[in-house]
DNA sequence: CGCCTGGTTGACCACTATCAAGGTTAGTGG
DNA sequence: CCACTAACCTTGATAGTGGTCAACCAGGCG
């Protein structure tokens, strides 16, 4: 349970004026590092003294159990805060899952800054609540969702990513494993491909490789991520 | 989706100052109301414009699908805050279970209170650091335990909770229905049955009438609800 | 060129859901 | 206070979704 940042690669660059979220620029002004994939930033349980925007590549939040048992509670992508905690340690584990840069501000800079800026304060409160708000709908991805509708969730959520970033939608890039996406929606990688294969087969998404997803009818992938779907885990 | 509290017996009361948790007491003097078992406080999309703390009695936060399926998010009891988010409308509904009073208080009252008051923001920074927390092992239990390790670990989280209470965690008071611990723990409530009735069978609980458990072997208990347990779910 | 990680597919099986019936508790009205 | 009713709880039988185990394939890197 210890720092594995800087020895690793920890290219320590510039520093850096933010990106286009939120509204008081000047507080994410930080060191930014870029790491190689499959880095660890830290572990659940390392003191939390830093907090972490993505400037770009994805990082992968996860908790372990004791038997290697792993829930991934996020994936974070370009602009995405991660690392806020008011607790001493942190709750989770950080992996790179690509080559990722991201800027690193000192906890108790931040805590400053939340003080004295009122702008600064809505900007964390509104990170704050959209972590609230996307765990909500994880909750019941996890609790009551069937195998095709968590993958289908899943699918939607990254083609909305990929629009508001200014893509068309029509193709998706997963960064991520079967493994880590399995992870995240609380099943295996085998059920994951078995999910992606019915859902080529009925036309609803083409593969082209295994890190590219092309959606042919976005509507019907939406409601299978909700309900009252025709498509089925079954062939 | 229109709000049903006052009209069901929302007996308006005094104004009442607050119970012990946080530093900024001044913050949680509201109006506070009693309400009947089993009654609807809010229903999700309703506008959020009040927030709430619970006095007594217990309530419970969950999502619908639109099929009926039902994700419980949170069992509040007695000084939880709940209501409480940055959004227009609420994530989700509010029901109260038992009997319950509640302190209510315009959300723009409470801005105003963080915009001045520095404690009244510490205090609602651990609210939501909480939540975040709680949600976390939420995530791991939904995506990833067994039914067992399931019940188990909502029988430890009560027995905390009736011990911060200065209960001695003997015997644990359930509030809620089968129905609703299965909903909270995404099973179903035959299995949360099964469970119980395997536990009670090893010895591990004694179960004196429906709403009440009495712990034999905590310890037990506490290794079932993680992992390397002797304890499983088939007899 | 060969290994090693990641992906895919198949066969089989277990955990938990579903369906069903019976028992118990709690609430309601006489 | 008691009887009736409905909701809740429990247990059993059966079925199905998704897990496990295993084999094979594909691509990237040493």
């Amino acid at each position: 349970m210890r720092h594995i940042v800087r020895e690793t690669n920890g290219n320590t660059g510039a520093v850096v004026p933010s990106l286009t979220s939120g509204n008081s620029a000047e507080l994410w002004i930080g060191a930014v590092s870029t790491h190689g994939a499959r880095q660890t930033l830290f572990i659940e349980g390392d003191p939390a003294d830093h907090v972490y925007k993505v400037i770009r590549g994805t990082i992968c939040l996860y908790t372990l159990m004791a038997d290697g048992r792993r829930q991934v509670s996020r994936f974070c992508h370009a602009g995405d805060i991660f690392g806020l905690t008011a607790m001493e340690t942190y709750p989770n584990t950080a992996d790179t899952l690509t080559v990722a840069s991201v800027m690193c501000i000192r906890r108790n800079q931040l805590d400053n800054e939340i003080h004295s800026n009122a702008a600064a304060r809505a900007d964390l409160l509104d990170v704050m609540q959209d972590e609230l708000k996307s765990m909500q709908k994880h909750l019941l991805l996890l609790g009551r969702k069937t195998a095709v509708e968590r993958v289908a969730s899943f699918l939607v959520s990254m083609t909305e990513h990929a629009m508001r970033e200014g893509k068309d939608g029509q193709t998706i890039e997963l960064p991520m494993t079967r493994m880590d996406i399995a992870d995240y929606l609380g099943i295996t990688q085998e059920t994951v491909c078995r999910v992606l294969g019915q859902l080529k087969k009925k036309g609803v998404i083409q593969v082209p490789d295994s890190h590219r997803i092309g959606v042919l009818q976005p509507d019907l992938l939406e409601d299978a991520g909700e309900d009252e779907s025709t498509l089925t885990y079954a062939a």
